[in-house]
DNA sequence: TATATACTATGATATTTATCATGTTTTAAT
DNA sequence: ATTAAAACATGATAAATATCATAGTATATA
């Protein structure tokens, strides 16, 4: 099994800020597991005892809203920690999180990042700093919802998925996502999804392959409103 | 000039986690000074270079969106911080910052807090937990914002309001807030919040004279979809 | 106290979005 | 390969919300 002081994906978040040492001690307590599609790696409500490092693959953080729709709050990748809110406050997940392809995922105990926050300065340094950054999103992404329409927020989350997420050969963008899930990530009906979606193939700033989305017209989208 | 380490609003927020000294040499570069209602703290963009502290009286933190209407992210109350996340990620402010009533602040300079961060551990786990408690709430404003009706949302911030400010000798809510700040939180056009508050006073869930709102019913209002 | 200005209110209408219905296509399981 | 289930698509309609128009009301200021 990979050794975290050898991984590569700790560059990425906050484990870059540890000494050999503790990456040596975390690595002998961490569990490694593959994920596969649709799997729950936690839901709303659940102790999580610990934080995830995404080595490979793609989940989402979901919260299930009173009218029983399932509001997709967040995409998390490769190289990004899951759980750190929970485990600071020490409250139960407030989200679930599944895969959304098939995933490898370290996990390791709360203790031992316990232990780090206590004496490495530099690493709570880094968690704050990576927890501000994801607050901006957050306050961003609420002026969005608040005051974007549908089509708008529709064309912003493909711009996102296409500056984030690696394409295959063929210009498609990396991620398969459901027409449910494009609905659940921008906050509105499946159907209204599916017909935005068909809109902007009709009007050339997509082309459809089943799930396989590829940005035409990047700019073009940008320009939605 | 009120001392820090006297202050019992420090009690509400991170700075509690100081120690005497600290406190005190804090307090030495502390700034203090009266807002008046309307008055910009700072400006989205703007590098805020420290920390304020609010004694007392309500800031309302705002976002310009693309279609040139503020949304209003959040109400900040005495003894809440502000500034903290652009201090720890160096980024200029995200928001604006406008009093909503009568204020007195204390601005704390950068250096003075940087320096608590690298030396105090469970200064910066504190500050942790007041972001990742913030973090909470960001995401479930986004899953209210992506789902919820207009009329629920204005009802969620009625309720809000009515259970984290005190209220006044006639039960008034403790905090006035024009029909176009609430249109600005919930996110609407001034007239739709307008029209719902009209229509809640007319189904007795509250009552108004002028920009006071008493909370009438408040089982009601949590009941309404 | 007069007067301008901002705020509140409400009707009429247009636009956006959700919901319901129905059929097709894709995917997964036997 | 067949069949059931899930996902996609689209029309018709209803509901929610925005916009435009107009007028009353409060508030500040000269």
């Amino acid at each position: 099994m990979m050794k975290c002081e050898q991984c590569i994906v700790k560059q990425f978040n906050a484990l870059k800020s540890l000494e050999k040492d503790d990456l040596i001690r975390i690595s002998g307590c961490k569990t490694s597991k593959f994920i596969k599609k649709g799997e729950i790696l936690f839901r709303e409500g659940e102790s999580i005892n610990g934080v995830y490092c995404i080595k490979e693959g793609v989940c989402k953080l979901t919260k299930l809203s009173a009218n029983g729709k399932d509001q997709i709050v967040k995409l998390v990748v490769r190289g990004d920690l899951l759980g750190q809110r929970s485990l600071v406050t020490d409250e139960k997940s407030n989200l679930t999180a599944i895969a959304v392809n098939e995933m490898e995922i370290c996990f390791i105990p709360k203790s031992e990042i316990l232990h780090d926050l206590s004496k490495n300065a530099n690493f709570s340094l880094d968690m704050l700093q990576d927890m501000a950054k994801e607050l901006r999103i957050a306050d961003n992404i609420i002026v969005d919802m608040a005051q974007k329409s549908v089509k708008q927020r529709l064309a912003d989350v493909l711009i996102y998925l296409d500056q984030a997420f690696d394409k295959d050969e063929r210009g498609y963008v990396g991620v398969m996502l459901s027409r449910e899930d494009y609905a659940n990530l921008v906050g509105t009906a499946t159907e209204s999804a599916i017909r935005i979606l068909s809109q902007f193939k009709k009007e050339g700033y997509i082309s459809t392959t089943g799930k396989h989305i590829k940005i035409i017209d990047l700019e073009g989208l940008k320009r939605i409103e």
